[in-house]
DNA sequence: ACCTGAACACCGTTCAAGT
DNA sequence: ACCTGAACACCGTTCAAGT
């Protein structure tokens, strides 16, 4: 039927429409200011509608959460394809999550206003279970970057440590460090006037304290970060003006910063 | 007056009693399964007079995490009491928050049911900064080791890092992994299947990385730990049964189990 | 078959009325 | 001065009634 096809598409699109209203009163006034009947007037529906796509509000935050997990899996998995050491493609993958964290900013934020247990407790099983295989698929690629190490040489765990526990920590240091740009009192309460620079520099010293080679002073990483954007992110980091205009020259590091 | 001092004293015990009932329905039944009207029938008292206790449900969330966070304060300041080299304080820090964690998992779920945008957005000010303030407390002890560390010459930071930098992530790892062994799916959907020994491990790796001496090869961090416990957690960890017998006996590494 | 919105069963919060 | 609980202004969710 060629109906069938087109309601499908239609469903899809009101679908959409219901995410993104429901977006925008998230993010405007946070979960409280988050209410059915504030997506149902505009959009147009009835409040039962919506009940036909999501099987509560949280099941929407959710789906929401779920659409930037998405997106920002499609980046690293863009970035896990840079050609390089093993070490500098997993600085890839981090680059990667701070460029979905600048570009994507309100996406970035529907993650941090919608983590919260009182959500996952009641959204619907289905979208919990797309958000695990959203979580897997993004750590199954850092992982296999990590065995991939293991297998040439430029890493060797000490047990106890294992890929899974190495990417665990990187992972945390990123994640933390991101909700803490979120919060609530910026600058951070811990003193950290830039908690994405912190991050950087955290997965760079973890990296070392495992001994991933080549460790950071055998290599200049802030090099490799002007030729990962400049190779796998040329829009994205050129919108963000993060990019050095020159950065395929060989030039020496640039002085930071007092 | 006599009268005056009993009746404060009187407000503080109901004060207490309001919080002991909310967090028992918080524990047992998540942020929507606390309601005013829950505490007011399980204290005796009317839902108005808890409002002259807390201007929002949300406060009252607050006011249960702050508990939490004074008792792990103290535990945190007994730690840095320790006698050893400042690595070894650090870790006696982070072994104070390994134990809170473990001798006081329902303060520590409270933590992380109450960890949400949602709440903290209609908690007081008042309340706010009682939380600002025990966290600020908490990292400056941590970061005034690190200080003491880098005028010993235990370590050296190179640009951009800073002792609040340092940490930050060393925090990141900490707070990330005890949120993961509170998370819906245990084993963790990193395939890590325990993340409170993950969690040493990193912070572990994320000292070596930052050169703090003597490095993890040059000294058995394990028997330090068993130091640790037995001078300032004698009890906690007999109760919890992870210390060694014979704990001051000059021992071999344990064989880790397979 | 699909959409609607009245109806329901709760919420948090306030405040006039009591003691 | 302090406590109460009715009253209020919302919620999320359902489902009989419409089209």
């Amino acid at each position: 039927m060629e109906t069938a096809a087109r309601r499908q598409r239609d469903l899809r699109q009101r679908e959409t429409l219901f995410l993104d209203r429901a977006r925008k009163f998230l993010l405007s006034h946070g979960y409280h200011g988050l209410t059915m009947d504030r997506i149902a007037q505009a959009t147009g529906y009835s409040r039962g509608t919506i009940y036909q796509h999501f099987r509560s509000k949280e099941d929407i935050i959710v789906a929401l959460i779920n659409r930037g997990m998405a997106q920002r899996l499609s980046m690293i998995e863009r970035a896990a394809g840079f050609q390089g050491r093993t070490r500098e493609r997993m600085q890839a993958v981090g680059e990667a999550v701070d460029l979905f964290m600048r570009l994507y900013r309100d996406d970035a934020r529907v993650a941090y206003l919608g983590n919260a247990e009182a959500v996952m407790q009641k959204a619907s099983e289905a979208s919990l279970n797309t958000m695990k295989g959203l979580l897997h698929q993004t750590t199954a690629i850092a992982t296999g970057i990590v065995r991939e190490a293991i297998e040439v040489g430029d890493l060797t765990l000490k047990p106890p440590a294992t890929p899974e526990i190495l990417i665990f920590n990187l992972w945390a240091i990123t994640e933390e460090g991101h909700a803490s740009g979120m919060m609530w009192t910026p600058p951070s309460e811990l003193g950290v006037s830039n908690p994405l620079d912190a991050v950087i520099n955290g997965c760079e010293m973890l990296c070392d304290g495992y001994g991933w080679r080549p460790l950071s002073h055998e290599c200049n990483y802030s090099a490799a970060r002007q030729r990962i954007l400049g190779e796998i992110f040329p829009e994205e980091s050129r919108k963000l003006g993060i990019l050095d205009a020159d950065w395929r020259g060989r030039r020496k590091n640039r002085v930071v910063s007092n």
